[in-house]
DNA sequence: GATGAATGAGCGTTCATTCAT
DNA sequence: GATGAATGAACGCTCATTCAT
């Protein structure tokens, strides 16, 4: 990487950081285009440079961490599925306690919204999560952590669903809990309550 | 009421539905005061009568439907409590089925939202819906229904986490399950998982 | 029409005149709307209550004034077939004197241009004259003035080309002639020595 | 020349191809630098070591075909001047027709804009075609084709008019006629039925 | 000569809100 | 109470042009 793209990078990290920035400040209707500039220190057509829409810069925050956390998942074989998937919530929900609260708000209005980019299709973001999980447990049967008759789909969409409630309500309580205490909890009571049954 | 006041009531009465109906159709970001009024055939002016702000339209959709839901479960004694909270799941998912996933779409932005008018202050919304299913949950410890030692902050916890998780993953599924099947799935799965141990 | 009404109809007349005014000066692309609301004395979203697009107010001028001309020639039976004629190329040049050379360079970029809403199914304008002046010549057949064997497509076609063709010369050769004078010179020589061998 | 002014000759070359390449497609107006270097595969920055202007690409292709079949009509006086000036036509329009509907609609803009560079002085270019033909016209009176007392200034003027009212008409059209077919037709009728009483 | 990141003026358009009628 | 014309701030986005490398 020669000077020239060095910079270009650097731009662009200025760019998402500053938005990143105001974002947890104020949350993204309330920014635009030339304050997020303004707080990178570049003039405002540097950001169509990076960035075709407005829009597009959300994209930078929102699918990957996630991913990350999944394919965390994924390679941990090590421990049993309880414990795996009570790591995942907990990667999960510290990964929303540190982009904080009005990022969180964000990333919720972005995978409920159907004119998104990151969802455009039919709940594509939902696919992702559900098949992704799906296979965690598809894989725990497999090495008969689970038994045969599982209801693999149903519990997907149960866990899923508490995920997501959590940080729905963490964000409508304003703050009110503390979401690595209450991963924890919710692992301990539901998680175990749930699986019990069918772990081998 | 004379006939001034019944008229007034009528127009204002045809600008919420006006609302209701493009809400549905479009969600709120996607549809303006003009259209509102020009739905409701009134002129533009006519909505600042009734409305201080744009935004004011959406209170009128936002608490009372699920208030009157919760004030339903406080009411019904008859059943035992596991019915009573299927119940009142049903009816939740029932009403969130009628109004449609972009009014759906709205309701979740709407709670999570710091600067709306029905949460300005510290998740009003939040304490609000966790009070009135904590006031059930301690209803059932005194009525010898569940265990003096049930953590019913938890658990309250635990089920509102869950509702607003159906919600979400609605949303963010396109509205890919049917919402009345999953509130009885889940219903049948988890709250009884959870509960078991606390039932007498 | 009523005082709001009256207000209304000043308020677009203003503009097309402001509109117009800074035409004749500058020409269409040099002119935003910010420009014209100026020079209006209205508030720049005024502009869009009367025009849904900046190119609309275009149509205010572009489509009326030959419009008219053309129904004065159908109108006027009493004279002969080339006094017609010459009375419907004076007048059409006297408007686009009038009109001034910024404007009549607005016309021919309207005219030729595919993208604009006056002609935006395959050369609307193309086929709107065409037809209005086929049907004149039509008309003459059948009122014994021409031949039957006139070829009245070709003709129509000459005489229209005639009258583009003069316009775009005089916006080429920036105003070096009288378009009033030329057209006569015009008419005498080339409608005469055209028509000559079919008129009756 | 060097290799490094070929390579630059070849670049400049490129630059002018990719431009007229898009301009056919889409126009002027509808095209911007950045697609032109993108097409012709050089960045951006290149277009401006040779064109000071982005309209200044626009006189590669305004000027230079009209000229070479002005000479080619001046350097033809094997046959008489009607078959000459059809040939012009004909030529003219063949240009026109290889070009396409969208570059000729750039040229009539481009004649027709008083801001042009080529046409920045007093509608040089309409002076420019005057006195090419008038001298065509002039020299077939002194060759004894024409009478002495023809109003050369006048066919002048009404041949060019005839000229550029085909071009505006075929785009204002949106190309609805074959330009060759209707040069031949034109000047059948037209030339011959003006100049008839001239020719000697 | 070539590059392409950076610039920033400029513009069209939207829309919640006001207020005279 | 109802109207709808008027407002004007706000914003997303484009793009010709420059210049350090």
């Amino acid at each position: 990487m020669n000077k020239r793209q060095q910079s270009a990078q650097n731009t662009r990290k200025k760019l998402i950081q500053a938005a990143l920035k105001l974002l947890k400040e104020k949350g993204f209707k309330a920014i635009n285009v030339e304050e997020i500039t303004k707080e990178a220190g570049v003039a405002k057509g540097t950001f169509y440079i990076y960035f075709k829409r407005k829009e597009d810069i959300i994209s930078e925050y929102s699918r990957y961490p996630f991913k990350e956390i999944a394919d965390e998942l994924k390679n941990k074989q090590d421990t049993n599925l309880i414990d795996r998937l009570t790591h995942y919530f907990y990667r999960f929900m510290e990964c929303v306690e540190f982009h904080g609260i009005n990022i969180c708000r964000e990333w919720i209005k972005d995978v409920i919204d159907p004119n998104n980019i990151n969802n455009s299709q039919d709940g594509q973001k939902w696919v992702y999560d559900f098949e992704m999980l799906k296979e965690i447990l598809e894989n725990a049967v497999q090495n008969n952590e689970l038994k045969k008759d599982t209801p693999i789909e149903l519990l997907t969409h149960l866990i899923i669903s508490q995920l997501y409630g959590m940080m729905t309500c963490w964000c409508m309580s304003d703050g009110k809990f503390e979401p690595l205490d209450w991963s924890d909890k919710f692992c301990k009571i539901q998680l175990n309550s749930i699986l019990k049954e069918f772990l081998i």
